[in-house]
Formats: C-alpha cells, structure tokens, sequence
DNA sequence: TTTATTAAATGCAATATTACAATAAAGAAG
DNA sequence: CTTCTTTATTGTAATATTGCATTTAATAAA
C-alpha cells in the first residue's frame, strides 16, 4: 500500500529509520555537505551547485527541516540555511547507537 | 518523476545515500537488530517476531541482501540469514565519515 | 507604485515503495 | 510419489517520492 506500519514497531526503531530515511537522497547528502562546509548558506547558491531546479531543491531542504537536521532564517528576499547542530548531534548518538550493535557477539550462520 | 538523479552526484554522496536509504524504514532496523541478537536467523522466526507478513518480510530481506548488510544460506527448507559482518563495518565507516563531518568548524548563520 | 529577486507552494507526471493474497519452487517427511 | 513446510516470486492496490513548470508571496530596488 506504499503506508509503513509505523504502530508495530518501537519508538526507537522508527526513529532510526526515519533519521535513515531523511539521509536517504543524494541531493540531501550534497546539501548537509555544503552546509557543513558553510559555504553556500543561501538557498539560491545550493540551485547553482546542485544540478537540480529550485522547486526540487527547496522540497529536500523542506524534508530536513521536518526531520529537524537544519534551520532556515529569511534574509531580504533570501533564506539562509544551516545545520541544526543540537538536533544533529542527537542523531549522530542515535545512529550510532544502532550501527555500534556489537558485532563481535553477534555469529555469521551462513 | 519518483526517478533520483544519480547522475549528478558523487559516487559517495551516492552509496551514503544508498545506505542510508537501505536502513530507512523501521522493519528493516528491526530485521537487524534480531540478527545482532541472533537468536532468529530463520525468515520464518522473523515474520513470527515481527507482525508483517511473509512476503512482506521477505522483501525486506531481499533489500537488505542487495544493499549487502545481510547474507543468506538455505538450510534444508529454510533459510538462515546473518549480517554480512565485513559489509557491515565498511557501510559503518562509510556512514561515520559523513556524520562525524566537523560540526565545529561550521558556522550557525541562524 | 512598479519592477526585480528569491524562495515557497501548487499541481502534475513518472516512478518507487510498502504491503499482502495467491502462487510457485524446493527440499523434507511420510 | 505425495504431502507438508518454508521461502521466493508474481501480481495488484494504495501511497510515497522525485522532479519540474507554473504560480504565489514577500522583500528589495528603482
């Protein structure tokens, strides 16, 4: 039906996959990329370097800001983006607690 | 058009995503964390434990084995899944280089 | 006020994803 | 061989995602 059945599973878990999912674009990682490296805050400057139209690129800033990763401040006529640093680091603990299962207790059956 | 891009991107900013998008969506976080507890290896003990059906979980499996976390072997009538450890550690270093991009360095215009 | 400039919202088309019923395939048990 | 068990495959329906042209909204500049 294209509808997860978010209600069966832990809190957790869909906490996780929607941190997961959030990152799961190219043109997202390419975003947070420049954003960590600061040097296209404006929403206009990351048009130009990503190849995509504007309409495309403003709903993927859309969708990390509805997952919480970066903020948005208007500026005149521009808006200037940038990590949510706080909410960042919370997902970092998050994804990482989840990618830190101990592999070690864990057995290769096949 | 529901169709990425891929072109455009990097090959990393690619398999990040790739990875990222294979762990976005909470029955697969669930199908791993049972295997990191390895007490269900077995497809079936994974559609019991989780309230999805067969088929349902089974393309859950089938995404997880193309991403290659998982590996699967057929033991007589079952199959017998695990995490494909070596995969495992490279899509973790793969994910960290991104998250532990320095969040020191960047600047919160907002 | 009029005219840019910039970004969000809307509407649409194409494709992808999620979920499951029904079926097929492959081996085990009788 | 027949039957049972287990998992994969196929087909289908519903919803989500990706991408963009067009429009709207809001501020800046003239």
């Amino acid at each position: 039906m294209g509808i997860t059945k978010s209600e069966i599973f832990t809190e957790e878990q869909n906490r996780i996959a929607n941190m997961a999912k959030a990152l799961g674009h190219p043109a997202r990682i390419s975003i947070l990329q420049h954003l960590f490296q600061s040097d296209s805050c404006i929403c206009g400057d990351l048009v130009d370097k990503i190849g995509l139209a504007q309409p495309t690129i403003s709903q993927h800033l859309k969708e990390l800001k509805n997952a919480g990763l970066i903020k948005g401040n208007v500026e005149g006529t521009s808006v200037c983006y940038c990590i949510h640093k706080e909410n960042w680091m919370e997902m970092k603990k998050l994804l990482n607690s989840f990618l830190d299962s101990d592999i070690s207790t864990t057995s290769e059956c096949c």
